[in-house]
RNA sequence: GGGUCACUGGCAGAGUGGUCGAUUGCACCGGUCUUGAAAACCGGCGAGGGUUAUACCUCCCAAGGUUCAAAUCCUUGGUGGCCCGCCA
């Protein structure tokens, strides 16, 4: 979450920024009063507490003393009541700043383009030029099932729309993928991590997927437990509630699972093929770094995610996304998009992303640097979608009788 | 799933109703000594809020409760160890 402090402070550069996200004025300006009125309550309780706590403590010394407390005890019980009611203003001033304060994005980078979706992202540069093809090259889906690679209707059976069922060849190659990337990422530096795909709530809070996204998320009800949309999740709160020593940073990771997103709102888009599913499988990229890092952890993490299709051989593009198109909690964000004949276009793969101190706030992740205890700086990426990178694979190595040639980096893991 | 014991600062571990946010050791940081290091000695050292800085408030797993007063007593929940049962 933001700096509630910097609004107070720094009322209108901050609500500026805010507003370049489309943050509301309105809401800025409930989220200044609920400070105040946070602060005012506190000082109200905590300066009657003061008097009460000297009380009782005159109180043991007259009992100490065999003085007489009966006065003492009426003054006591008196305020107790006043101290209840003003304990309960405090509790319902936090809350009220809480619900508010959790719901509002990060503040974008000053650096950030301007802009309302993605036509307005500003392409940095292309890697790799697009094959050209002697024959109409085809989608994804079309080669996936001429090649047995995925079967989407028994996906469906077993499950719903949206999920699928990868068989064969196409199976293997995706495991290949996943221990490319895995190595691939180690050799940079990237720690590998297996952690888990359900996580409680207050993790889900603490990387800002809750509460405000809550309808995205599949919950398994009973456990109050939810299944993790993203690796950055899991591998971001390792650190929750922790601080670190600042010479063990930067705490650079890497990690793959699978992926859970129940898509609302998409309705109706990429209904068709492997792009947009349910669960789908990833390897993701987490750094936690001190303040003075992160931007250049950032560009290690988007070279690592480029390189990686590089070594692929798949023709991307890489966008800085404007401030209407960035996520909740990035402050700037880097689009990796791979380059798909079948659609003859590019299509998101990767997204990196520097949160700055927002999600360090919100999962209390710091660390200690000349006695003093910061928040750190926390960044995600992911290294790539797995399912997206065979719908690359299969579109950019077609051939004109429909087969598909295999990347010679995964050649050794096949 | 049942029983039982436990949960205190980075770790270990005191404290069982009152000047306790907490003895002590280790770790860590600074200093003296040393060519340098180690050892020894001296000093500092939990977190959040608040203040120019102090005061002051909160936190001893969590949430309630008892009490003038709770790390300490009670209730519920969570987590962990051990025993029993069950199961890959």
């Amino acid at each position: 979450m933001i700096d509630v402090k910097l609004l107070q402070k720094n009322f209108d550069e901050t609500a500026a920024a805010l507003m370049r996200k489309k943050v509301d004025v309105s809401v800025i300006n409930e989220l200044k009063n609920a400070n105040e009125t946070l602060k005012n309550a506190k000082l109200a309780y905590e300066t009657l507490q003061a008097k009460q706590n000297e009380l009782s403590r005159l109180f043991g010394q007259y009992k100490k003393e065999g003085k007489s407390t009966d006065e003492l005890k009426i003054e006591v019980d008196a305020n107790k009541a006043t101290l209840n009611d003003l304990l309960d203003a405090q509790r319902t001033a936090e809350e009220t700043l809480d619900a508010i304060i959790m719901r509002v994005p990060n503040i974008p980078d000053a650096d950030v383009p301007d802009g309302e979706d993605e036509n307005d992202n500003i392409e940095i540069r292309k890697v790799l030029t697009p094959p050209t093809f002697t024959f109409t090259p085809k989608e994804h889906w079309e080669l996936a099932e001429q090649n047995g690679w995925i079967d989407f209707e028994r996906g469906v059976k077993l499950s719903k729309s949206r999920f699928s069922v990868v068989a064969g060849m196409g199976a293997r190659l995706e495991r290949a993928l996943i221990n490319f990337m895995l190595d691939f990422n180690r050799a940079r530096g990237f720690e590998e991590f297996s952690v888990p795909m359900l996580v409680n709530r207050r993790a889900l809070e603490g990387t800002g997927q809750l509460p405000k996204f809550e309808d995205d998320l599949f919950k398994v009800e009973e456990e109050e437990l939810y299944l993790i949309p993203t690796a950055e999740v899991p591998l971001t709160n390792l650190f929750q509630d922790e601080i670190i020593n600042g010479a063990d940073l930067p705490i650079k990771m890497t990690g793959y699972t699978s992926c859970f997103r129940k898509e609302a709102g998409s309705g109706g888009r990429d209904v068709r093929g492997m792009i947009r599913q349910h669960q789908f499988h990833k390897v993701e990229l987490v750094s936690i770094t001190r303040a003075d890092q992160s931007d250049a952890v950032f560009e290690e993490m988007v070279a690592c995610a480029s390189d990686l299709l590089a070594v692929l051989g798949l023709p991307h593009r890489l966008v800085t996304l404007c401030t209407g198109d960035l996520g909740f909690g990035a402050a700037r964000t880097v689009d990796l998009e791979v380059w798909l004949p079948g659609q003859n276009t590019y299509r998101e793969i990767s997204s990196v992303s520097n949160t700055r101190d927002f999600q360090a706030r919100r999962a209390k992740i710091r660390y200690k640097e000349e006695g003093k205890n910061i928040l750190a700086h926390t960044l995600n990426g992911s290294s790539l979608a797995v399912g997206r990178t065979m719908i690359a694979i299969m579109e950019n190595f077609q051939q004109e009788d429909g087969s598909i040639r295999i990347p010679d980096a995964l050649k050794k893991y096949l």
